[in-house]
DNA sequence: GTTCATGATTTAGG
DNA sequence: CCTAAATCATGAAC
């Protein structure tokens, strides 16, 4: 013990316990000589290089020095006892933290988005979920998932390397201190709970690089969640065909174009559209969706789609009247008004279709036929109606409609509800395109 | 590149 | 929840 103050003497205090080198820096800058410079940088050069060895050397021998005293298990002793006063003031002051709340966030995403949990399987369901989400008909957007899910699988590849990584290096650093801090326990008191104490501590710090892996692993799905799954981003049109039925519907009932949830589900299906899909809000109907800007953009230029009523119109009037001499006339849409300015209907030519189908109405309903057909045929022709008040006239003298459809002025809102407003008629499927649910 | 069509989202109102 | 209306953003035609 009394060696301490001696060894600390002699070794001076800025060149950490090495006497020779301080006494050969300053004989390197007195000396004017290049050559012995040279020499004076090579040896500290050569001291520098075994400078480890020396202090380990040294530290040994000194603990080794410490160990064998005859003092030491008494001075052990008094340690001891100080250690218990101050540390029964330390314990219990933080014990056991609680998970962190964010890093239970960032766990609970990864686990949902397939990174975390199970390896394989994980990843299968993951690209599942997000087919479902997106409402997975699949055929249209399998390629993109696919892709969606190789770009995933890396994400988690990636993830799970430095998970391990971090893991591996987080347990290496911990034995290294616990071995420490054993080993220096047999020269200070340290308490089992102490070591679990660090070791809580040495977790605690890692788990932050641990948190920024996730966090960036979290925005790096979010990311491609963005860029593959973003339905507005990857808006597709549909196809004709879907369009077709779509608008069928819509036309066939234009005084009421606000299909039920059946029917949108029976459209969804037929159209293979999609029923739902994820925004970022709420789940949402494609075919909502589509009549929602159909009825806008239809009532904000009736002009622009006048055409295409007809055309629906006819088409429907046919379908309705499935055989029937009167049917092959109306059918015709060769001229389908395509002279029709946008403000005015073309009065010759609607006029006609408008004619052939209402004698068309006519048959039908004397004759007994389905009167579902009724309902939207007279459908498919409001907004002739609606707009030419001598038609209009004359349709209510037939006594059976009234033109409740689209005004100029308002919109649908003055309409009815569907199931108010609908005559028995509309019930079962009026026509092909309202199929029975 | 510009323009138009169109599906999706946002906002506001019930 | 729904809707209308406004707006955004993309796809396709030119």
């Amino acid at each position: 013990m009394d060696e301490q103050p001696r060894l600390m003497h002699s070794h001076g205090v800025g060149m950490a316990g090495h006497p020779g080198l301080a006494q050969h820096m300053q004989d390197g800058t007195a000396g004017t000589d290049g050559e012995g410079r040279k020499q004076d940088i090579g040896d500290i050069l050569q001291q520098i290089m075994t400078i480890t060895d020396q202090s380990l050397d040294e530290a040994q021998a000194r603990k080794h020095a410490l160990n064998c005293h005859r003092m030491k298990p008494a001075l052990f002793n008094v340690l001891c006892e100080i250690k218990e006063k101050t540390v029964l003031s330390i314990r219990g002051a933080q014990e056991e933290e609680p998970p962190d709340p964010q890093l239970m966030r960032l766990d609970n995403m990864l686990l949902a988005e397939g990174v975390a949990g199970p390896e394989k399987g994980g990843g299968s369901a993951a690209a599942a979920a997000a087919a479902a989400a997106t409402g997975g008909v699949g055929a249209d957007n399998s390629a993109e998932h696919s892709d969606y899910r190789a770009k995933l699988s890396q994400i988690r590849q990636i993830y799970h390397t430095e998970l391990e990584k971090y893991e591996q290096a987080c347990n290496e650093f911990t034995t290294h201190v616990m071995n420490l801090l054993r080993e220096q326990s047999r020269t200070r008191p340290i308490s089992p709970k102490e070591i679990e104490r660090m070791v809580s501590i040495i977790h605690r710090k890692f788990s932050s690089i641990q948190m920024q892996l996730k966090q960036s692993t979290c925005e790096a799905v979010m990311i491609l969640r963005s860029r593959f799954l973003d339905a507005r981003r990857k808006r597709r049109n549909f196809n004709k065909q879907a369009t077709e039925i779509l608008n069928e519907y819509f036309y066939s009932h234009l005084s009421n174009p606000y299909p039920s949830e059946e029917a949108k589900e029976e459209l969804a299906k037929k159209c293979g559209i999609t029923v739902s899909q994820v925004t970022r809000r709420k789940q949402r109907s494609k075919v909502s969706n589509w009549f929602g800007n159909k009825r806008i953009r239809y009532k904000k230029n009736i002009g622009k789609f006048q055409e295409e009523a007809n055309m629906y119109a006819a088409r429907t009037a046919v379908n309705a009247t499935s055989v029937s001499a009167h049917g092959s006339q109306a059918n015709s849409p060769s001229t389908p008004n395509s002279a029709g300015s946008a403000g005015s209907f073309n009065m010759s030519n609607s006029g006609d279709l408008f004619m052939s189908v209402q004698s068309l109405n006519g048959d039908s309903y004397q004759g007994g036929q389905v009167g579902a057909n009724i309902q939207s045929q007279v459908d498919t022709l409001r907004h002739v109606i609606s707009q030419t008040g001598g038609y209009s006239d004359s349709l209510a003298a037939s006594q059976m409609y009234s033109p409740q459809g689209i005004n100029t002025n308002g919109g649908w809102q003055d309409a009815p509800t569907p199931s108010s407003v609908t005559s028995p008629t509309e019930g079962p499927g009026s026509v092909h395109s309202d199929t029975s649910n």
